[in-house]
DNA sequence: CGCAGAATAT
DNA sequence: TATATTCTGC
């Protein structure tokens, strides 16, 4: 009895469901589209996805309601992992969000899915090299979360992307990514009006495209550096709308964490402290002269986005790179030492530097 | 309190 | 690994 009610509504659920995720899986497809060439694999595979959920929900009705998992397998491989990839999208409909919630946040905890309820598309049965797929995957789906902005701005370019790679378009993407992100940020507020508060909901992640990135080290360079600059200094800098404190503080860490380790493979016999100042000097004098450059270049093939960020943007850099012009702004913060820093004693490194300003100021 | 930085979580 | 969140000290 109770059973059957249940099923019945787990039924309706997975309907309801699989509609959403056709309409979703649709839309995509026609964006896609535009890049057939690109990601003829990604529109196959969705194009799979969605006549798996059609069968799913027209044909094999009651089989469904248990065997949920079974057509993972049988309808289409790729079905489920489709599916997989895929829920991370979701687009409105309260309940299935909630529905998706809790698998998320059950799969978090755990990675053992042990929940009959619903589409558990083991991720670990997904062995071939799922893995690049994936996040090729994970790429395209923010691809296709953007916007028109993106489709009119490729369709534009499509002339001349004939010749180019995955990796240009991901660039382009994230180009995009950075609007989207400029919209989608405020939004976490609240989620309605309703009872609110809606625990801990983690802000979206703000994606740091290579825009959003040169922004960020223009606004370090005129501070005076990833070790004088403070965030919100940077963010008034990069003057980037719905960007917060937090955000650039997060991403200041990081990047003051990049800086720092590339130095040890530039084996500077002195003592660590000098070495964070050579290789800190090399990042802030990106020059694409190769003395300096060199520094970071050598050292991190890895990153892609602190060491290359550097050089590969030879053009942007130069244009305004007036060093001595250290735009002392204002605050108390950011005073006297930004000229004289650089070359100031290697002694007064990242910790110190706080108290030492500090202790200026007062 | 707000901010910055480090540490930790996801 | 990259970003978010929490913890601390000022």
């Amino acid at each position: 009895m109770i059973k059957n009610i249940s099923t019945m509504k787990n039924y309706n659920q997975k309907r309801e469901r699989c509609c959403e995720l056709i309409e979703a899986l649709e839309e995509e497809r026609r964006k896609i589209n535009v890049f057939q060439r690109e990601f003829p694999l990604c529109l196959e595979l969705v194009t799979q996805a969605i006549e798996g959920y059609k069968r799913e929900i027209s044909g094999t009705t009651t089989d469904n309601v248990y065997g949920q998992s079974e057509c993972s397998e049988q309808t289409t491989g790729e079905c489920g992992r489709v599916l997989d990839l895929f829920i991370p999208i979701k687009h409105s409909s309260t309940f299935v969000e909630e529905v998706e919630e809790e698998v998320d946040d059950k799969a978090d905890d755990d990675e053992h899915e042990s929940h009959e309820t619903n589409i558990d598309f083991d991720e670990t049965n997904i062995d071939f090299d799922d893995k690049n797929m994936k996040s090729e995957w994970l790429k395209s789906v923010q691809l296709w979360n953007q916007p028109d902005a993106v489709v009119s701005n490729n369709s534009q370019d499509r002339s001349q992307e004939t010749t180019e790679t995955l990796v240009e378009l991901i660039k382009r993407n994230d180009e995009a990514a950075e609007k989207n992100n400029n919209i989608q940020s405020p939004e976490t507020t609240s989620g309605g009006g309703g009872g609110g508060g809606r625990r801990g909901q983690r802000k979206h992640r703000r994606c740091w495209s290579q825009e959003l990135h040169r922004s960020f080290l223009n606004a370090l360079k005129q501070l005076g550096g990833p070790h004088v600059a403070t965030p919100k200094q940077i963010r008034e800098l990069m003057k980037v709308d719905g960007l917060t404190n937090d955000e650039v503080k997060s991403h200041l860490q990081k990047y003051r964490l990049h800086a720092r380790r590339p130095s040890q493979t530039t084996p500077n016999n002195r003592n660590s402290q000098t070495q964070h100042f050579v290789v800190v000097g090399g990042i802030w004098v990106p020059q694409t002269n190769h003395s300096t450059a060199n520094v970071v270049a050598s050292g991190e093939t890895t990153t892609g986005i602190y060491g290359p960020m550097v050089s590969p943007l030879p053009s942007e850099w130069p244009s305004h790179s007036n060093f001595g012009r250290m735009i002392s702004e204002d605050r108390s913060r950011s005073c006297s030492n930004k000229g004289i820093f650089r070359c100031s004693s290697p002694a007064m490194s990242s910790s110190t530097r706080t108290k030492t300003k500090d202790a200026n100021i007062s």
